[in-house]
DNA sequence: CTTCGATCTGACCGATCGGTCAGGCTCTGA
DNA sequence: TCAGAGCCTGACCGATCGGTCAGATCGAAG
């Protein structure tokens, strides 16, 4: 390396959010972002004071705009409220995504596991039942929200008996496909 | 211990099953288990070949299932395989939802750390915003299904222009959403 | 009483983790 | 010319990981 200017900072926090992106934020050593840099893990380490703070400065931004959203959530009420959250959270969703995903954790790499190497190709066909248009964009993409939103959240629910919540499930999941023509 | 009967293996499963939940498979050792059950930790290796073992058989009826709905869906067509998925993914989701929450991985770890510890009261907020009658439980399950799948789904679609990807999760948003009253 | 297989333990292994440290290199300014 | 700041390295540390192994303990069968 030797003196190259210090962009060695922005092309640490680059290569961690390439791996952690892949890996997850556990699954990615400190080792494998220093080799992915060309440096040393000592100078990952010299750059930053350790592993947390290289993630705190990747999400530093999107966690500034979560926190102006949800200030001007509490300024407004009932449906105004509704609107403000919906637009507020689906514009940071869309400009962080890929800040984001670097949460997503292990979840992909279970995926990769030999046990769970078939699942991939299930869910395919599953987004696409659920599409029904699949080459719409908009049908996927309502189909991966669903499918991956009621994956993630079924487990907060432990308290809400079954028939209930497989009801709200269904009305919602109703309410937001589009009808195949 | 001592010859208690082979209900070990079980003992080790819902151990691992409730450790998992809580800090991840990744973040749970096969010592936390060990512990938990109140054996050893070349006891727990004894039951099971290795840890991966523990979680696939942790995760074999929830596989079974939805291999089985996989099947359903491919011998229907359009509408029909519509129904059949919608249907079949919200039953597989709510009765296997403890053992999906499994996966979830470190998300809910990652928001223990000091730096993103206030992100929950945030997004409690959030959720209240999005579900407009935070009291109805229904409200309450749109929400954090809609919130928890545009979250996890949205770095999936970086080839999606953002204009187009906002305006397809805001129509989604907005047919999914009860309105406040 | 002896044998045997099932169950379980503590000690141990190599690998890898995040993190520290002393020192070397190179560029800059006096 | 030389002192010093900034940048980076290889060697090393203690902790913990998943996993192995020889042997102790125990109940049942002969």
């Amino acid at each position: 390396m030797a003196r190259a200017v210090p962009e060695t900072h922005d092309d640490i926090l680059a290569a961690a959010a390439r791996r952690f992106a892949v890996t997850g934020y556990r699954g990615t050593s400190l080792q494998d972002i220093a080799r992915e840099v060309g440096c040393s893990k000592a100078a990952v380490l010299y750059h930053f004071a350790n592993k947390e703070a290289i993630l705190t400065e990747l999400m530093a931004r999107p966690i500034e705009v979560l926190e102006a959203l949800d200030e001007r959530i509490a300024a407004h009420r009932g449906a105004d409220a509704q609107r403000v959250a919906a637009e507020g959270f689906v514009d940071l969703a869309v400009r962080f995504r890929r800040e984001i995903a670097l949460l997503r954790g292990e979840f992909p790499e279970l995926l990769q596991q030999p046990a769970f190497a078939h699942i991939q190709r299930i869910s395919e066909r599953l987004i696409d039942a659920f599409a029904g248009q699949p080459e719409r964009p908009s049908a996927r993409i309502t189909a991966l929200v669903l499918l991956a939103g009621i994956s993630e959240t079924c487990g907060e629910f432990v308290d809400v008996p079954d028939e209930e919540l497989r009801a709200a499930l269904l009305a919602l999941v109703r309410r937001a496909l589009e009808p195949v023509d």
